[in-house]
DNA sequence: TTGTTCCGTTGATCCAGATCAATTCTTCCT
DNA sequence: AGGAAGAATTGATCTGGATCAACGGAACAA
């Protein structure tokens, strides 16, 4: 009986081609017989409790992980103590790829909410990636893609208003949700205000009130961590921060 | 005679396995063999004058590249005309690499003064990489060094005063010379002061300013564009942002 | 249940650094 | 050389958002 239920659960633990996230993760494009063997290398975990560690800053780079469910932080932390957020990942996204430079992990990755990974040892990856040129394509592309997020992040940090970019926080955490088959404009915030305030560079204040403010000028409904989009095309107005646009109401000027 | 002299500059041309960066660049740690086979597909081209583009931001990607003298500033045009500078990239750096994911770039290269650069076209480099093991290490090595970059200075946008933006960024840079065998306490800035401003996110005055109050504190000589570093250990201090900060608020849940 | 602690909101005040303004120094063009 | 445009410095003012402060509401423990 016992034997019987391990043999099911191991069926459902969701090889990678039967995996929802099959073409935003790792395996994209690859065909089957080069998926079986990545299939073989992936260690499927176990569920990582909220605010377990998935690995630490300094620690030496053993695997890398993809996001099967749930959400992680990731943050460094300074020699003063204070810590600084690099992003939030989602279920699809590889966390880990940062330690590849000095071989140890340069942030540490924190469980937002219960989740689960896919383990994969670095070594074996990277031979993998040698014998499939196609999987050596997709390591780029997600180094590249990661490059293009912190970018991205930098430019709103280095000349944004608070506004912008929180609006464009919002909007890229919808999209990615959506890319993942979730509502784009109805989610839940697995972080917390002052993680969000941490990232963008902000006083956790100031996403209160904004929040707020949004919320009075009928841009979003928020409920505690339920965050509904009620005016898209308004929302993304703000977070592209157009010189030209007059007619915006709900500016805080 | 003239046939004489193009020999003679051929041979001036550094293959890798002479240029002085072979330690740092992308041929890093690769055997003469794989050294030849790299060498074979990189074209290495004419000077790029001051202001000119190796690469602007929308076209297909085609090359990557190796800056082989010289340095450039990438950056992000936005939808309403600004520019937001990514950042300064010196000699055995590689550009380009952010254009993997689209298979396009999403920045701007122009050099800040003539310079000159090792052509590398990315589809060759891949299959190379494919080949050799130890460049598919180097590529992965390299992408993960400029994540690291970029999370750093997402730190330093995030959260640092602008006093230690600046001290941050003139101490890198003196260490990114010294690697490249430049004194380490005295270079020359081939950007300029607005360049550094936006890339810190601060206005040029307050640059100006800040390198005046270095000055007149004794941590730099400022002649234009030529900077001496006079106190590297307090400039560090500076930098790091923990000499004398009692109170302090560490953020983050 | 009742603390206790953490998270989030809102109001009042303050300041680092942006913006505005004026001037000088460089560079580059014809 | 002269002159125009751009780069840098310095001073004066203004403001977005940080900080300080007080409080309400959730989550969790015993």
């Amino acid at each position: 009986m016992a034997e019987n239920r391990v043999v099911k659960l191991s069926e459902l633990r969701s090889h990678c081609k039967n995996c929802s996230l099959y073409d935003l993760c790792l395996p994209m494009g690859l065909d089957t017989g080069d998926l079986d063997k990545l299939d073989d290398v992936i260690k499927r975990s176990q569920a990582i409790d909220k605010n377990k560690f998935l690995f630490r800053m300094g620690e030496p780079l053993k695997s890398v992980y993809a996001i099967r469910s749930g959400s992680f932080k990731t943050y460094i932390t300074n020699p003063d103590g204070t810590e600084q957020i690099i992003g939030f990942s989602l279920p699809g996204e590889l966390l880990g790829m940062d330690a590849i430079s000095d071989e140890k992990h340069i942030c540490t990755a924190k469980a937002l909410e219960t989740s689960s990974v896919c383990e994969i040892p670095f070594e074996r990856l990277e031979s993998l990636a040698h014998e499939i040129p196609n999987l050596q394509h997709q390591l780029f592309r997600l180094m590249s893609q990661e490059i293009q997020q912190d970018q991205n992040l930098m430019l709103l940090l280095a000349q944004m208003p608070a506004e912008t970019r929180l609006a464009s926080f919002l909007l890229g955490l919808s999209e990615r949700l959506n890319q993942r088959g979730y509502a784009a404009n109805e989610f839940n915030l697995s972080m917390s205000r002052g993680d969000i305030a941490n990232l963008l560079g902000m006083a956790v204040e100031t996403i209160s009130r904004l929040l707020s403010h949004f919320q009075e000028s009928g841009l979003l409904k928020v409920e505690r961590k339920h965050i509904s989009i009620l005016k898209l095309q308004e929302l993304r107005q703000l977070a592209t921060h157009c010189a030209s646009n007059p007619a915006n109401t709900s500016q805080v000027s």
